[in-house]
RNA sequence: GGGCCCAUAGCUUAGUUUGGCUGGAGCACCCGGCUGAUAACCGGGAGGUCGCCGGUUCAAAUCCGGCUGGGCCCA
């Protein structure tokens, strides 16, 4: 029989709470559903951030999925119609190609298009949604509810569509241009690279350091050099002017043979061991305009070439405070030169080698020319000094070529016209963390640059930009529009990639020449930026979407303020004039499980899958909600697991306590909340509303943190106060008022705890819901995340009670130290707890109920304050005075009277008795036979309390005596206080029932899952009995008025069987299960209907069902 | 090399905005208790140079500067 089906009656094993769960909700359609959103409430607006499809999930993307989706249940829950859960594919890009590249063995472009970029594209296109799977395995283990069926794909005809509009809306407002750009470039690639290519191309490496003189063309005075400094000599013979920082000191500084070298004074310890002369002190401010002769004669000269500029590019800490300029080889030298409109000069060809521009190293790579140039410079007197430098430089992580950055042809949009639109449109996001706004992202947007739209490559969006030999562009918004331009229809399967567009060709609507698309196609990220709109495909389909507003939430790792944040805040702020989104939730990003980075090179990349298949999306989500997710996250499974143990299982605990006893009445969890007088059940009820508004307010702000920890000390205490104080009532009488009370209390928190942890924990929340359902499971449906949010009840909140009940439980405290320090276990009585000094307002308040409890927990009789103030007035017989804050002391009277002595010893030899049939297998409802040896003494208190050890023990036979007789293996002897005592446990055999034949056919032919169901309604049945069976018997026993819970509870046996039974065979006695009737049903004989233990009960119904 | 962020016990963390009790808590550990939800629960203990250095202040985990280490982004 498997263990998951003992488990069903108590706490579930939490893979088997899972799978019970997924499998409920596939069945029943419950994620259809809740998708589906037929909600008529206000829209809450959300994009899925497209993961790019060819690349497979790692556990940092568990993080941001967990909190999209807390948020979507939450705001479902809330009545919020989802615009739209859909899921998306990032399908296009460099990656895909590289995939493909490898897969047919080509490295170059000359290589792809020799394959054809036809078929080169067809295959990316297989391949694009092959990981898709993993991801969505991963979500759905997770718990991320998106509709997958529908997920949008940035490759698909529609969505390009909606991308070629937004380009050509930007195109007719001038903010799509063509221009030259310096972008990284790999030579052998023949194509320029995205910045996040290039950051994962990084390597340390050597390369030439030299400082260059540059002669100064001064009229009279001594020859005067600037320094420069480069570790790109290469670039030398590009130069076009030298750079200076205005505001710098400079030092003009005599050399030996007279010459004058000019450096920034910062500079002149790296460069002179001892203090030179200095024979002039400037600011760059004066060097302005300074003309010098080039290093190389290469570049023609040209108004305004080869002169000092100043510029906040340059920088100290290294390097003469002069930078040369080769405006076609760097960005800053780029844009100064684009500032002073003095032209580029790029010798190179496509493949990076010398043109015959430079004889000196004509046909030459870029980089191997660097030793020649240097002789060169050497042999000419201007080389100052020659050293290496090892630093970081960028290689093509592809193929690693050395990359180079380069001026050249890009189409790109003009984003750093409309920064201060963005930053304005910026101002008012909620960004978690909040330093996002103002720090990385709002820094970012300030410093906004154009965006090089344009790509070399194949497996993208095409630029719809046709051009004719004029220089015309025509961008092109639509199909329709391409098709009237093109004059002819296009095809029924039109491809609006390179192959479906590359060979169309029109008239220029401006001069009548044929126009060319441009050969390009454009970065992924304009891609996945456009998904708020193209995702619906619009204009042409409006759908759902609004242009006017913007995301109501977005959730990424906070890597994407470069990437997707910025893409679709810059299409939102140019395309819509709004921002891209009101609330933005940068996750940090996900570690190993000692913090490391995890990376294929260092082996400690963990499958995601994996880890959510050994312990369960809720595991994952707790863990992940309980941590500063804007740190990085580590990725513990041992964490995962502890933390998910110490709080969803103790919940499942709590469920499966209610089920067990409180259902017995079959109050159904009200939605209302109940109205008992009772003092824990007040304070439950007013710790619940105070949880359920810390969740909501947490959820509003977009931030699950505060939320999560309330949840968690929610459960703790509903566990170890709540509930451990109030299982007198759960055991009282049935029909009584404490008893419902109680019973409503916690089936009204436990109903309403659900869907307040249903966006946290989807699964555990779901099993609890379905357990307190009127129709368990039910093949109608039903489920917590179609639920409303519970009602806000502030009637309930009453914060002097909460503050009471702290201080209560801080005396708790103090007289278990009492009781610790004194030597006295808890299970001995005693008459009095004396509290010096007065009770507090709040803990007045509790009111005796409070005094009740208090005694109650620390096994007093009484409890008593006594108004006496200060210490010399303490008794003379109290064990232990404590100072408790305000001058409260407490003590406790010393020794207990020896009535209570007794009747404390009675509980230690009742305890060990207890252990004792635990030890042996015996199932609460077996009956046994009992010797006792014990001195007189301890015989007599016995003798006085025989119906209570005959009750609880369910003990027939009672022998009390003074020594066992025979040693037997099985006796056990104890020592309590000095006091010895032994005993002699043994079951009871005969007395055996004989079975009604509806209790005893064999179990495990009914589907699991029926079995399970029926396992359910038995415990309902069972534990239904013990209250209206009991009072019978304690009359019977003539105990007193005091009302006793049943024995043991029947269902909580039958879950610890199994190992019991285990533990019995290890034992050497295997009699128990040889013997040939269920044993269970010998204890329903002996016990009525009272102690049934729940396997029998099962048997039964699912016999009367059949 | 630059920007942003982070650092509290072995682990996860509260406290930092607005300086002020003896820096709280949970897990793990040790001791004890309890045991009719029990691979649970309760009490106690040990465990902290609040990353390091310096400054401001009557007073610094908290404010300022620098450094070290880590993360992300940019080069």
């Amino acid at each position: 029989m498997p263990a998951d089906e003992e488990a069903s009656s108590g706490s579930p094993a939490p893979m088997d709470l899972q799978t019970k769960v997924a499998d409920y909700w596939s069945r029943t359609g419950v994620i259809e559903r809740a998708l589906s959103g037929a909600g008529s409430g206000p829209a809450f607006r959300f994009t899925e951030g497209p993961p790019t499809a060819n690349g497979r999930p790692h556990t940092g993307h568990m993080m941001p999925g967990t909190l999209k989706d807390v948020q979507l249940r939450y705001r479902r829950m809330q009545g919020y119609r989802i615009v739209t859960p859909m899921a998306g594919w990032d399908c296009h890009g460099l990656g895909v190609e590289i995939e493909i590249e490898k897969k047919l063995g080509v490295r170059t472009r000359h290589d792809i298009e020799a394959y054809g970029i036809d078929r080169f594209c067809a295959e990316c296109r297989t391949s694009t949604l092959a990981v898709a799977a993993a991801w969505q395995e991963m979500y759905r283990r997770l718990g991320y509810w998106l509709d997958y069926d529908h997920a949008y794909q940035t490759m698909a005809p529609p969505y390009i569509e909606s991308v070629w509009w937004s380009l050509k809306t930007l195109f007719d407002r001038g903010l799509v241009e063509k221009g030259h750009y310096v972008l990284p470039y790999c030579p052998r690639c023949e194509t320029t690279l995205s910045s996040h290519e290039v950051a994962q191309g990084y390597k340390e490496t050597v390369d030439p350091s030299v400082t260059v003189r540059f002669p100064l063309r001064t009229e009279g005075g001594p020859p005067r050099d600037l320094l420069v400094w480069t570790t790109t000599p290469w670039t030398l013979v590009s130069n076009v002017f030298v750079v200076a920082r205005a505001d710098l000191p400079y030092a003009v500084v005599r050399e030996a043979d007279g010459r004058e070298v000019v450096l920034a004074e910062a500079a002149i310890p790296r460069y002179f061991p001892s203090p030179p002369e200095i024979v002039a002190r400037l600011t760059g401010e004066q060097l302005k305009g300074l003309e010098y002769d080039p290093p190389f004669p290469f570049v023609p000269d040209a108004p305004g070439r080869f002169r000092i500029l100043v510029d906040d590019m340059v920088d100290v800490t290294e390097g003469t405070g002069f930078v040369h300029g080769a405006p076609s080889f760097g960005p800053d030298d780029y844009r100064i030169g684009e500032r002073e409109k003095l032209g580029t000069f790029d010798p190179l060809t496509s493949r990076g080698v010398f043109t015959s521009q430079i004889p000196l190293v004509e046909n030459r790579f870029f980089k191997s020319a660097d030793p020649v140039l240097i002789e060169d410079l050497e042999r000419r007197g201007r080389l100052y000094r020659h050293d290496t430098l090892r630093h970081t430089y960028p290689f093509c992580w592809r193929c690693g070529t050395p990359l180079l950055y380069r001026a050249i042809d890009s189409w790109f949009v003009r984003s750093s016209r409309f920064s201060d639109a963005m930053v304005r449109n910026n101002a008012n996001v909620t960004w978690v963390p909040a330093h996002v706004r103002d720090g990385r992202f709002g820094n970012f947007l300030t410093e906004a640059k154009d965006w090089a739209l344009s790509r070399s490559r194949y497996w993208g969006t095409p630029l719809p930009v046709w051009v004719c030999p004029q220089g015309h562009p025509t961008c092109i918004g639509s199909y329709a529009e391409l098709a009237k331009v093109w004059g002819r229809p296009l095809p029924d399967d039109f491809d609006p990639h390179r192959v479906g567009v590359d060979p169309i060709e029109f008239p220029c609507p401006t001069c009548g020449q044929p126009a060319h698309r441009e050969p390009y196609t454009i970065d992924v990220w304009y891609d996945s930026g456009s998904a708020p709109f193209a995702q619906y495909h619009y204009p042409f389909d409006v759908g759902t979407f609004d242009p006017a507003a913007p995301l109501d939430y977005v959730a990424e790792g906070i890597d994407q303020t470069r990437g997707w944040f910025y893409t679709m805040h810059v299409l939102a702020t140019a395309l819509f004039a709004r921002p891209a989104y009101r609330a933005a939730v940068a996750t940090g990003m996900g570690l190993d499980d000692v913090g490391k980075k995890m990376s294929k090179s260092k082996g400690n990349v963990v499958d995601p899958i994996d880890i959510l298949t050994r312990i369960g999306g809720d595991a994952v989500r707790w863990y992940l909600l309980n941590l500063d997710f804007t740190e990085g996250v580590r990725m513990s499974e041992s964490e995962m697991r502890a933390q998910a143990a110490r709080s969803l299982g103790l919940l499942t605990n709590v469920v499966a306590f209610y089920l067990q006893n409180a259902r017995a009445d079959r109050l159904a969890p009200s939605h209302e909340a109940p109205s008992s007088t009772d003092l824990l059940d007040r304070w439950i009820l007013s710790r619940f509303e105070g949880t359920r508004q810390r969740v909501e307010s947490s959820l509003e702000s977009f931030d699950p943190r505060p939320g999560a920890g309330a949840l968690k000390a929610f459960i703790d205490d509903l566990s170890t106060w709540y509930l451990r104080r109030s299982r007198p009532r759960f055991w009282a009488e049935a029909g009584t008022p404490e008893r419902a009370a109680a019973h409503a209390t916690l089936g009204y928190v436990l109903h309403s705890l659900s869907r307040v942890l249903a966006p946290f924990s989807p699964y555990t929340a779901e099993w609890i819901a379905q357990e307190l359902a009127d129709r368990p499971w039910a093949e109608a449906g039903s489920s917590v995340h179609l639920d409303r949010w519970p009602t806000p009840r502030p009637a309930l909140r009453d914060d002097m009670l909460e503050a009471g009940m702290d201080e209560l439980r801080a005396l708790v405290e103090v007289g278990r130290e009492l009781r610790q320090r004194a030597g006295v276990r808890a299970r001995i009585p005693l008459a009095e707890l004396v509290l010096f000094g007065a009770p507090s307002e709040r803990l007045e308040a509790l009111g005796s109920e409070g005094e009740a409890l208090l005694a109650a927990e620390l096994n007093v009789r009484t409890v008593r304050w006594d108004p006496t103030p200060g210490p010399d007035r303490f008794p003379k017989d109290a064990w232990v005075i404590r100072v408790e804050g305000d001058r409260r002391v407490a003590a406790l009277p010393r020794a207990p009277t020896p009535e209570l002595l007794e009747e404390g010893m009675v509980r230690e030899v009742l305890r060990r008795l207890q252990q004792r049939r635990k030890e042996l297998g015996l199932a609460f409802t077996d009956p046994i036979e009992l010797a006792l040896a014990a001195p007189a003494s301890l015989r007599d208190a016995l003798e006085r309390r025989r119906a209570t050890l005959e009750r609880e023990l369910l003990a027939e036979v009672v022998d009390l005596v003074e020594d066992l007789p025979a040693a037997s293996p099985e006796d056990r002897t104890w020592e309590v206080d000095g006091v010895r005592f032994s005993a002699r446990v043994a079951r009871r055999t005969e007395r055996a029932t004989p079975t009604s034949p509806a209790q005893s056919p064999p179990a495990g032919r009914l589907p699991r899952r029926r079995r399970l169901r029926t396992a359910r309604h038995a415990s309902r049945g069972a534990s239904r009995r013990p209250g209206r069976d009991r009072p019978s018997r304690t009359s019977r026993r003539g105990s007193s008025s005091r009302r006793t819970p049943p024995r043991r509870r029947p269902a909580a046996r039958a879950a610890r069987s199994p190992r019991e039974r285990r533990r019995s065979v290890r034992a050497g006695r295997p009699r128990h299960r040889a013997s040939a009737r269920p044993r269970s049903s010998r204890g329903r004989a002996r016990a009525g209907s009272a102690g049934r233990p729940r396997r029998s009960v099962r048997r039964s119904h699912r016999t009367r069902r059949a």
